[in-house]
DNA sequence: CATATGATTCCA
DNA sequence: GGAATCATATGA
């Protein structure tokens, strides 16, 4: 009995466009070893026609895991000090990607560490590079499960990707209004009265 | 080889 | 507002 939930999310899941796999992995429990975290925000990151998806650069070094095979982890360090975690989506070649942006704490993780924000999560879940690659669908200490009960959605542009003109002003980032756990406040949320309000933060 | 930069976070 | 910090991508 280790508390870790029984069932795990299929190949079938990540068989399709990042869009569809970034709003249907809200509310979805994201396990390393025995930390178990709830996922409330993510984005989709849709191949190399997206100029905000590392995919534009087409198949490198980097981006190998991007284009291989749905269902794999995506990780890659940012800033030289933070690493983010992406799900491989859609299939091989297609370079599509979910990247996992606030999580709430189920499992595992101390009360005073934060798990808002990209950078945060890895480190509060203690995903690194060395788990780029893993297959989500056959490991054994990294893996996603299924909805527990249905989280409530809202959408907004993409974070921190202004450099990629038009297509950074889609709509294809999806968060839980409700948690606090969300990275950053949304103008459209709040404009569907859908926000709650600003509890203190652990520190 | 040299250089610019980023799907961020933290501090002043 | 600005620094931290380094692997990757790009161009000489």
């Amino acid at each position: 009995m280790t508390g870790l939930p029984d069932e795990r999310l299929p190949r079938a899941f990540y068989t399709r466009d990042a869009l569809v796999v970034a709003r249907a992995l809200v509310g979805t429990l994201l396990v390393h070893r025995h930390r178990v975290a709830r996922i409330v925000e993510t984005e989709a990151y849709r191949g190399p026609k997206d100029l905000a998806c590392h995919a534009r650069a087409g198949m490198t070094k980097r981006t190998r895991t991007l284009y291989g095979p749905a269902g794999h982890a995506y990780v890659f360090l940012i800033y030289g000090m933070y690493e983010c975690f992406n799900v491989v989506c859609f299939g091989e070649g297609k370079g599509h990607a979910v990247l996992v942006r606030g999580v709430e704490p189920v499992l595992g993780i101390p009360d005073d560490e934060r798990s808002d924000g990209p950078g945060r999560l890895t480190r509060a879940l203690g995903i690194t590079r060395n788990d780029n690659a893993v297959d989500l669908v056959e490991s054994e200490y990294l893996w996603l499960a299924p909805r527990t009960k249905r989280p409530r959605i809202a959408a907004s542009a993409r974070v921190g990707v202004a450099y990629a003109g038009e297509i950074a002003d889609a709509p294809w980032r999806f968060f839980d209004p409700t948690s606090r756990y969300v990275s950053r406040p949304s103008a459209r949320s709040i404009g569907l009265g859908l926000s709650v309000p600003a509890r203190p933060r652990p520190r």
